[in-house]
DNA sequence: CTGAAAGCGCTTACAG
DNA sequence: CTGAAAGCGCTTACAG
C-alpha cells in the first residue's frame, strides 16, 4: 500500500493534490495562505503518500537544523566517572527536545575542552546545530571564552554560576549541597570530619570546598579536605591517608559514589566499622549506593531534571528569548545506614 | 583579524579569490577541474576568511548528512542498567566517526523498541541520517522487521547472530563467554552451579543460557538458572532463592555487575563467605567489580572496541559496500578473588 | 486564496 | 582549466 517510494517531495504531493508547491508548503506548515479545503486535501494526500519533509532542505531554507550539539569529554577516563551523569542528563534533554522534534548531535571528545572547542567552532561555522549544551565545565574552561567571542552562537552552560558570569547558565547548588551534608553530620554529633573531594580543576569541586568550609566554620567543626580523581584507587588511597592521620575524622564525605564505595571497602579492610567508628557519605546517589553494606547515605540529585531544564532553556534560547542564570532543583539527602551518631568515647 | 562574519559562503570566497563558484567547490573538495595555482589560492582565501561548508546545503546537494542515527532505549530503567555500556559504545563509535567528520544523531526513547521504530522511520523518510545503529535488540524486535521492509535504509544491528538473520550484524560471542565461565568454574572443581541471568526477552540472555547449558552438559555439571531484571533488588532476591534452595550451588554466575554486587552483599549478610563457601562471577567487568570485597572475577568485554567496529561497518555500509555478519572481539576472563576452588567437604 | 519565482549554499554535468 | 547554469527540496515574499 503505502510502499515508501524512494523519496517523496513536496512537488510530488503538489502534483497529486493538484495544487502548487507553495500551497502544499503552507498547508503542511499550518500557515495561512490556503483555504481549509485545500489544506485538508493536501494533508490527506501527504499522509497517504507517506511524505516527510526532507531534513536538509528544510534546514537550508529556514536556517534551523533542529538539533542541539553536545560534546562529551571522555579524554581523561579518570575524571569522567561512569558516564551515568551524562547519560541521565541526555535522557532528560532528549525528552524535552522530542516535543519540538529536535535531536541531539553528539560527539565524544578525547582531547578535553580544547578539542571540544574545535568541534563547537566547526558547528558554529557550518551551521550544524541550532544551539550548544556545555557540560563538565572546568575553571577557566576555554569553552567559555569561545562562546563569549561568538555571541551569535547559542549556548547553555551547566556550571556553577560563580564561574560562568554573563553566559546563559543552569547552575547547581553544590554549595548548598555541601552545607546540607555538613549539617547532617553536625546533627549527629560529628565535630571532626573529612572530605574526599574531586579534582581541583573542576569548578564544582571548589564550590563544594567553599560550602563545606563555610558551614564548618559556622558550626565550629574541623574539616580536612583531600582531592583526587574519581577513581576507586584514589578513593581508597585517600581514605587510608585520612585514617592514618593523627586526628582521625569520625566522618568522611566523598564527592562521588566511586570514591565512597572505595572508602567503605577500605574501612572494612582495616577493621574500621561503618557507621559505628566512621560515618561515610556519598554525593551522586546511584544504584551502587544501595549495593553496599551498609547502604550509603547519599546526596540525591535529579539529573534527568537537569537535562529537562537545560532542554527548556535551550529551546527558549533558540526561540530568541533571553536566558540568564537559573538554578537546578535543590539536592535531597537520602539518609541510609552509613551515617550514625558519633559514639561518645 | 579572522572575525567570523555572520556567514561566509562559497560565493564570498569565489568573489575574494576572483574565480567562479564551481572553481571554489572543486578546489575545496580536492576534485580535478582546477589548476594547482587556482586551487592553492582558493584554499588560502577560504582559510583566511574562516569558511566552512554549510552543513545543510552540503547535505541537500550531495545527499549525505554525515550523521549516524542512534536511538537509545531508556524505557524500562529496570533493564537498562547504568547506561555504561551504551556510553562506551558511543565513545568508540564517535572515535571512528570523527575521522570522516560524521556525528551521532541521538534520541533516547522511553517507549521501547516500538517508539524507536517511529523515530527510525522518521529518519528514513526525512533523510536525517545516513545510517542507523541499533543496540539492545530483543527477541522479535520490531526494529528488525522495520529495516527488513526498508532495504533502502542502511542499518547495523549489534545483536546475537542467531536472531538478526540477513541484516548487517555485529554479533557478540555471548555463547562463548558463557562457556568460558562454566569452564573456569569446572577447573576450580565446581560441579553444581547457578546463574542469575537477565530478562528472558533479551536475545543475548537466551544465547547465554544456551551456552551455559551446553557446556554444563558436556562437562557433567548441574546448573540452575533464574532470570530477572538487571536490578540490585532482583539480584539479592534471586541470590536468596538460590541459597535457600535444597541443593545449594557452590558458584553463581551473574549476568551483570549490578546483580553480582547484590549477590555478594546478600551472601555477606547471610554469613556465606565468598569465595570460601561460594564463588561469584560477574559479566560486565566494570569499575564496581573492583570496589567490592572480595574483588569480583568478571568477564571483560571491550565495549569501546564494539563501538569502533560498529563505526567501521557503518561507514562501509554508507560507502555502498556490502556488510554481513561480523564478530565482536572475544571476551577475556578477569580472574580475581571472588572465585576459588570448591572446598571438599 | 492561489500560482510562478527567487532564494537558502552547495555540487555537478555542460558548454566554452 | 574555467565559467554559466541547473538542481537538491523546501520556504517565502510577490504578483494575480
Amino acid at each position: 500500500m503505502t510502499t515508501p517510494k524512494s523519496t517523496i517531495t513536496i512537488t510530488d504531493v503538489a502534483k497529486a493534490a493538484g495544487v502548487s508547491k507553495s500551497a502544499v508548503s503552507y498547508a503542511l506548515n499550518g500557515k495561512p495562505g490556503v483555504s481549509d479545503d485545500t489544506r485538508a486535501k493536501v494533508l490527506d494526500v501527504a499522509r497517504a503518500m507517506g511524505w516527510r519533509p526532507n531534513s536538509a532542505a528544510k534546514s537550508l531554507s529556514d536556517a534551523h537544523t533542529r538539533s542541539i550539539g553536545v560534546v562529551l569529554l571522555v579524554a581523561d577516563a579518570e575524571n569522567f566517572g561512569s558516564g551515568a551523569y551524562e547519560m541521565d542528563c541526555l535522557a532528560g534533554l532528549s525528552k524535552v527536545l522530542d516535543s519540538r522534534d529536535y535531536s541531539i548531535t553528539l560527539r565524544m571528545s578525547a582531547g578535553g575542552a580544547k578539542a571540544a572547542c574545535r568541534i563547537h567552532e566547526d558547528w558554529i561555522a557550518s551551521g550544524k546545530v541550532d544551539a550548544h549544551l556545555v557540560l563538565n565545565v572546568a575553571l577557566g574552561d576555554p569553552r567559555m571564552a569561545l562562546f563569549r567571542s561568538h555571541p551569535e552562537a547559542k549556548a547553555l552552560f551547566v556550571a556553577p554560576r560563580e564561574i560562568s558570569g554573563g553566559l546563559p547558565t543552569l547552575y547547581s547548588s553544590d554549595s548548598d549541597g555541601s552545607r546540607l551534608l555538613v549539617r547532617h553530620l553536625h546533627d549527629l554529633g560529628h565535630r571532626t570530619i573529612a572530605r574526599i573531594a574531586g579534582p581541583e580543576e573542576y569548578a564544582h569541586t571548589l564550590v563544594r570546598d567553599r560550602g563545606a568550609a563555610d558551614e564548618c566554620a559556622r558550626l565550629g567543626m574541623r574539616c580536612t579536605t583531600l582531592h583526587g580523581p574519581y577513581l576507586a584507587s584514589a578513593g581508597a588511597q585517600l581514605c587510608d591517608t585520612l585514617l592514618d592521620f593523627g586526628e582521625r575524622p569520625t566522618a568522611i564525605i566523598c564527592d562521588t559514589d566511586v570514591t565512597a564505595v572505595a572508602a567503605l571497602r577500605t574501612a572494612a579492610a582495616r577493621g574500621v566499622r561503618v557507621p559505628e567508628d566512621l560515618s561515610v557519605i556519598s554525593w551522586d546517589d546511584s544504584p551502587s549506593c544501595l549495593s553496599t553494606l551498609p547502604e550509603l547515605t547519599s546526596l540525591h540529585c535529579d539529573v534527568k531534571a537537569i537535562g529537562r531544564k537545560a532542554g527548556e532553556m535551550l529551546l527558549r534560547l533558540i526561540d530568541g528569548e533571553s536566558v540568564e542564570a537559573e538554578p537546578e532543583d535543590p539536592y535531597t539527602l537520602m539518609v541510609r545506614s552509613s551515617t550514625a551518631p558519633v559514639l561518645v568515647p
